[in-house]
DNA sequence: TGGTTATTTGGCAAAATAGCCAATAATATG
DNA sequence: CATATTATTGGCTATTTTGCCAAATAACCA
């Protein structure tokens, strides 16, 4: 594998990485309904506030979301939101795996 | 967040974390092609024939590719092509985050 | 059967990730 | 200004992931 492919494919797998995570895949679940404040989201989840920023800092520095700060609080709101097409693509392996596990259990 | 919710999650971000590393999207890529041994893919990867048995275990263990064994050689393939999906999404972040970058050097 | 090739598995050390607490920063308000 | 509120950052430990080597397994062939 040459340079060039695999810059490109660490690259992808940078901005993959980002979202492979239950409480960041929830964040962009909750902001494509709008944009929510760190303490809504932190308040919904139910971890420290602290663990949560750090989350939207990952989400963040990929580029996925953006934020805005306005008074003491930070609105943030979904910068790409084709990212909301892997869930679907994710329900089928995950229904498909479902499905498969029957399958294995007639046997 | 109910347990509920929560196991929604964490099963969305198990089969995205399988995903998410630069040989696995590579495999990914490469079987959307068409089936590859396990040779193959060492070879264009370049690491370890192990190393690369394990990625291909966690892309098999999630439900994302399928594997026919044909004598000596075990030959895999995609299962559920919608993953591709994901890649197109991906280039446009990169490229939304290089627009982004140029910006900032203009101040 | 014995040897060869292809692949998987076990085990280990290094690196990356996660989540908490404490400390800091920024803004609003009395 | 002093204090309260909201969020981020630093620092730490625990856990997970990665990738290599060595060993085990499986199927083929002489």
């Amino acid at each position: 594998m040459d340079k060039k492919t695999k810059n490109l494919f660490e690259a992808r797998a940078k901005i993959i990485k980002a979202l492979a995570h239950p409480a960041r895949l929830f964040i962009v679940d909750q902001l494509s309904h709008g944009e929510k404040c760190v303490c809504e989201l932190t308040e919904m989840i139910g971890s420290d506030v602290s663990t949560i920023s750090k989350h939207l800092g990952i989400l963040r520095n990929n580029g996925i979301i953006s934020y805005e700060k306005r008074g003491t609080q930070v609105f943030y709101s979904l910068r790409v939101p084709c990212v909301l097409n892997f869930f679907s693509c994710v329900e089928s392996v995950i229904s498909s795996n479902a499905r498969e596990q029957l399958l294995l259990l007639k046997d």
